[in-house]
This record gives C-alpha cells, sequence and structure tokens, in this order.
DNA sequence: TCATAAGTCTATTAAACAGATAGAGTTGAA
DNA sequence: TTCAACTCTATCTGTTTAATAGACTTATGA
C-alpha cells in the first residue's frame, strides 16, 4: 500500500499543474481543495521543493508553483521522493542499491529472481507516466504513458 | 518493500518443497538451515497452516510437511496471507476491496488510474508464480511463470 | 507410564514509522 | 511596519514490525 503522504503529494502536484500557469497557489488553497492537512502539506511541499519539483514565493503574494512542466515529472520520481524506493526488496532498486541483510548469494536468491518481474513492471508503469499523463487521461479515462518503456 | 517475515516464509516454502516427501522438517531445522529467528518462525508456519498451505505433525517425530503440491502454491498467495492485499490501494484490491477513506469519486480519481497498472502487473507476476517454478529457476537462471496470465 | 522433544497459542516488548500537529522564525508586498 | 504568506524543527500519538517469552498440548519410546 502506497502511504498517505505519497497520495497527498500526488494530488498536490495534480492541483499545481491544473492552476493556472506563474500563478502561485498557496498552499491553504491546496490543503482546502484537496482535502490535505495543512500543516502535513506545508511539509510535503517543502520536501518537492527541495529536490527540485516545485518553487515558492514567500511574503504576501506568495504560493506554490511547478518548477518543471507537468510532462517531466513522473509518478516514479515523486513516489522515490516521498516513499523511497520502488523495488520490492533493496537489492533490486536501480536508484538505491542495497544488499539484503540476510543474502549470502543475490545469484542463487530465487525470491529476488521472482520479485525482479514485479520491480520491472513498476518501473515501467511509475517512471513511464507523468503528471501531465495523469491529467490527459482524465478527458480519455485512460492513461497513455508518454514515455517509452 | 516487502517485510522480512513474507521473505521468511518464502524460505521456508521453498525449504519445504526442497525436503524429502512426506518427511517432515522441524521449525529448528527449517530456523537454522533458512537462518530464521526460530520463534519467529512458529508464528509464521503457524499462520501457514491455518490458512491450509501446510500441515505439522506434533510430538517427538513431528514437524512440518507441505499440504499443497509446490505447483499449486502461489507466491501471490504467500503474500496475501503474510502482507494482506498485493494491490497499492485499497480501492485497486480484487480480493479485499476497500473504498479509499478520503476518495469521493473512484471512476475519476487519477491516482488510481495509474496504480491500476502497477497493481495489475503485480498481480500478473506473483498469482502467476509458484514454489515450483522458483525452485526450477534455480536450475535455468530464469523464472518461468506456469500459470498463464 | 512418564520423560522428553516436538508443535501451539497468546502475550509482551522495543524500535521504527506514519500521520498529524505545534510553534517560533523569516520574508516580502502593500 | 504590519500582516499574511512560506520555513524549519520538534513533538506527539497510534500502529506496525520483528522478535522474544513462556506456559501449554501432544505423541513417541525407554
Amino acid at each position: 500500500m502506497i502511504s498517505q503522504k505519497a497520495k497527498y503529494a500526488l494530488r498536490a502536484l495534480l492541483a499545481l499543474a491544473e492552476a493556472p500557469e506563474n500563478e502561485p497557489v498557496f498552499i491553504a488553497d491546496i490543503a482546502e481543495t484537496q482535502a490535505i492537512p495543512r500543516k502535513f502539506l506545508e511539509q510535503i511541499l517543502l520536501d518537492l521543493k527541495h529536490q527540485g519539483l516545485v518553487v515558492s514565493r514567500r511574503g504576501k503574494a506568495g504560493g506554490y508553483l511547478l518548477l518543471r512542466s507537468p510532462e517531466t515529472i513522473t509518478f516514479g520520481e515523486v513516489m522515490r521522493i516521498i516513499e523511497g524506493p520502488l523495488a520490492p526488496l533493496p537489492c533490486l532498486s536501480k536508484m538505491a542499491y542495497r544488499k539484503c541483510e540476510d543474502c549470502t548469494d543475490e545469484k542463487s536468491c530465487r525470491i529476488r529472481r521472482v520479485f525482479a518481474g514485479v520491480a520491472e513492471a513498476t518501473r515501467v508503469v511509475l517512471d513511464g507516466t507523468t503528471i501531465a499523463d495523469a491529467i490527459a487521461s482524465d478527458k480519455s479515462g485512460q492513461v497513455r504513458r508518454s514515455i517509452a518503456s
């Protein structure tokens, strides 16, 4: 199961992507329209900012904006920022490989071999789908991935 | 990431599948060969027993045996017993559907639409791969799914 | 028959994590 | 210079994970 935090992050990014361009959106507005606890959302947006997905303006006419275009932000990238590695085993992560604690021989690990298929399929979907794709799917009812797998 | 408990369960089942047929294996032996904390393994095997994957014999010449043949036990089934639903969102689970807490309209949920792809791919792999497949992959180095997707 | 060695069951624990909340601080426009 | 925005760090509560504990039941065989 994906975390509530990840859902919130994705919802917030979808909301920002749909806002008029170059017009910052208040945290408070996102929180209200997306039904996200405001203080929790602050932390999430701060994370996304530190990772370069969004920018903020301070002061009275402040708010958040997407830094990169929705076509370039993938679900995979967001999930990695919020949840950590996509892979179901540390030894299957491409971005954050770690040896499994008690694993003696990776090559012969049968569990690893099976879950490698899950990991790959997950990557194909999440790294292949952008925020823009998700918004476009609203009209078509189908998610068309814009990034070749 | 899958839990340590799920890894232990799969390792235990692989060990049982490889033991001589109709010869019960002691918990202590599995614990030792698979490097699983013994008391923890007891709980896991008890779960698997309650779910009808294994049987036990008590008393001096006791131990555990696979109840069903390794060709009929899928990774998906084991994961569901140990971890619960495979799906990344409750509203995407086929076996244990639940509405997402804060979801107003499932049909229009863009996050759901994207993760539906992940859920389906995960099911194809895990419900399509059996304990026997994983053991066979040892020889070939490749996991061949025996269940049509 | 009864000691022993096996599984059974329920409770407890410690540490980590998830989700959320709190509050003092900084910034910039009116 | 005030005020409404974002920033940062800390804290809290409940749940989950991984593991441990211990009393109990059952079957074998000396």
